[in-house]
DNA sequence: CTACATTATGACACCGGTGTCAGGGTTGAA
DNA sequence: TTCAACCCTGACACCGGTGTCATAATGTAG
């Protein structure tokens, strides 16, 4: 296939390479006729800007990177599918770039990446989303960025949330409502500001219902399966048991249905779970989980559109949006016997 | 931050842009003396070469490609993890872009992407590794590529596999010397050449042992939990009914257990299960899953450091290799009552 | 009909690198 | 000593677009 340049385009047409450039930038100032004989020449040659030439005079890439560090394979997938359509949408690409929270290298990691890609702006998922060290960075380096499932919004970034808190609230009170009273709590991981967020949802629920908080309830856990394992075997060995467990994602949760089935305990005859998410291994087991439904595609796609809104122009206004979660009611949960 | 780019360092250096790249590029014919002092001028000023401008002047993104379509997300985050192991060894970025197998339109997507991301080389992940139009297209268009777990090694590509057909037939043999007979099959995708090699598996390792196929025991699934469901339907129907079921993924081993347990039978007791891939959901229930683990990441990484190389040399030679599967033995399997 | 604003177009430099080629300096063999 | 071969280096064009500015053509007001 002989490469078709701008050039090529332009000699064929009879006009000049930058009356070429303005149509296929849509630029004003262009006849109609002129502009109607390039578009044709356009088809005729079946010719295709080349995306790397404009990002060199534009000092732009095109490219939209999307940073995570999460053991949720699943949230990632899903988020990728959000990020993916905004950039398709836009004729952006996505790169990814999975990296590692802790320390110093993290922002070197981040700098290298910039400087070796001339990436067009950053996705920020959780946990980076509210990682206050890294924003201020790319503040200060005037990169453009959107955070993904932020717990604060603040008001000169683009940011895109679901409510967590209130997600906890609610599948704290169908608990409730079932006639729990000693729910246990297993947190998520300290970096991730849904952690907290779904943890005051938990007590905000508890205490609006009038029951007391207790703190033996409540195990650490990381968001990882393996981390679900260990707060449940602490929390089945209460004694009394509790008759419910609310874990921050459905992976703990999982964890936890595993290993009272190991214990041949019945559920939700014995103790109900719930957990939060919604991933898919939420509906693979039985009995399914209950849990919160987030519109993460949609949220990422969200952020991702207007981030390269403000790519295209700077002087856009930030944006700022809390998208609803919704509760999801399975087998896992059961009125109390 | 003020640009650092070619012509600060050259000026900077004393000695032209030319000898600059050529300290970039590693290329002979520079001075140890030349070489050092641009070296430490690189460091000074804390130079990163603009890849975008070298794209330009190469005819290069130093973009990788992958392709996908594939019902596992967790099978496609392990891809991507291996390919971008790969991919940071090699200053490259990859570019993910998931797309419909069905139909013409596959081809006309993927040479709109070629075109306006001037991707360097391809990935092939299943069902695609085997799709000889798309295979085709790409050699016609001397697009470089690289097949991941494909079933058919051919002479001039880069390819990397694990041997599925072995894998199922090491896993069918582990029930057989457990004493089953009635091993039920449930197939997967029939795009996906795996389907096919794990099917021959199951029946060599049948023949083998002198126990004869039985059409009646064989579903068609395709992969996804869903099918997985229908099919375990119809196996757990059947009278008398398969002491042990064989899913051709661990997302549709899955859904057989939550289809038995629903119906109160005991796994392993009442019947056994065996899946394919050891994705997480595999160790993620209970009972965790027989399965045949493949070394999905190790098996991408390879493929797209050969394809880099490849890239960098089109005379490199063709790559074909064939990695091991392994049996993984957890609770879902048993000797037969 | 003139004076001036506005629109349409192209020439040319530029983005930040790499490829080609020519020229000066060394080295080694004749 | 001479000449070819080789090593090192830089000038310059080029990759394929976009930005700036000058200029020609057209429109509009006085």
């Amino acid at each position: 296939m002989k490469k078709v340049t701008i050039n090529s385009v332009a000699s064929y047409a009879g006009v000049s390479k930058k009356t070429v450039s303005r149509v296929l930038n849509n630029e004003p100032n262009v006849s109609d006729a002129t502009r109607e004989k390039v578009l044709k020449v356009f088809k005729e040659l079946d010719y295709t800007p080349n995306p790397i030439a404009r990002g060199l005079a534009q000092n732009r890439s095109f490219i939209i990177g999307c940073i995570y560090d999460n053991p949720s394979k699943s949230y990632i997938t899903r988020v990728q599918t959000g990020a993916l359509a905004a950039c398709q949408e836009n004729n952006y690409n996505l790169l990814i770039h999975p990296c590692d929270l802790r320390g110093d290298a993290l922002i070197s990691n981040i700098e290298h990446l910039l400087q070796s890609s001339r990436l067009d702006g950053l996705v920020l998922t959780p946990p980076f989303s509210d990682f206050k060290v890294l924003v201020d960075f790319l503040k200060s380096k005037k990169i453009p960025y959107a955070r993904v499932a932020s717990a604060v919004l603040e008001d000169d970034s683009i940011s895109v949330r679901s409510n967590d808190e209130q997600g906890a609230f609610e599948i704290t009170e169908h608990l409730i409502n079932l006639g729990h009273k000693a729910i246990a709590f297993i947190k998520g991981h300290p970096d991730h500001s849904a952690t907290e967020q779904r943890f005051k949802g938990y007590r905000r629920a508890l205490s609006t219902h009038g029951i007391e908080f207790n703190e033996r309830l409540v195990e650490e856990g990381n968001f990882s399966y393996h981390s679900g394992v260990d707060s449940a075997r602490s929390i089945l060995d209460l004694t009394p048991r509790p008759t419910a467990v609310f874990a921050s994602n459905d992976y703990m949760a999982a964890a936890v249905l595993k290993l009272a089935t190991q214990r041949q305990l019945k559920v939700p005859d014995d103790i109900s779970i719930a957990g939060f998410d919604n991933a898919p291994i939420a509906r693979h087991i039985w009995p399914g989980l209950t849990t919160i439904a987030q519109p993460v595609e949609e949220m990422t796609q969200q952020a991702v559109n207007k981030l390269i809104e403000h790519i295209g122009d700077p002087q856009e206004q930030p944006y700022q949006v809390t998208l609803e979660a919704r509760l999801i009611t399975r087998e896992s949960t059961a009125q109390v016997k």
